[in-house]
DNA sequence: GAGGTGACCCAAG
DNA sequence: TCTTGGGCCACCT
């Protein structure tokens, strides 16, 4: 249940973020005091059915992989600031839309 | 108890 | 700007 520390903590986080914001998985896990951002995307994978995933991205202001076209539907509708590309493609304005503990 | 996998990150070319 | 390789930690079987 939920007597995972890690899980927990990692949960934690991501409800923690308020709406228009997200957080890097590397800020997560940094906020977890580890450098596990894998381990980080592993829990979500499983226990992130009951978190807001989508606030969470890459450092690279991609969203989850295989995940970013479900994202969007969500960042549009909370306003969370996007960058689109000539291609259709978008990414995270990580300079604002970035949630800093 | 040990091995394999992953919704990743960083550095270099 | 985009692509490649290596490394890190925790979860699952």
């Amino acid at each position: 249940m939920v007597a995972d520390d890690f899980v927990s903590a990692v949960l934690g986080v991501v409800e923690s973020i308020p709406p228009g914001r997200v957080m890097s998985y590397g800020d997560v896990a940094a906020a977890l005091g580890s450098r596990a951002a894998r381990a980080v995307g592993q829990t979500m994978a499983y226990y992130g059915s009951t978190v807001p995933w989508w606030r969470v991205v890459k450092a690279s202001g991609h969203p989850a992989t295989d995940h970013e076209q479900r994202a969007l539907e969500y960042y549009r509708v909370e306003g969370t600031p996007l960058l689109w590309s000539t291609s259709g493609v978008f990414r995270i304005d990580m300079r604002s839309a970035r949630h800093t503990p």
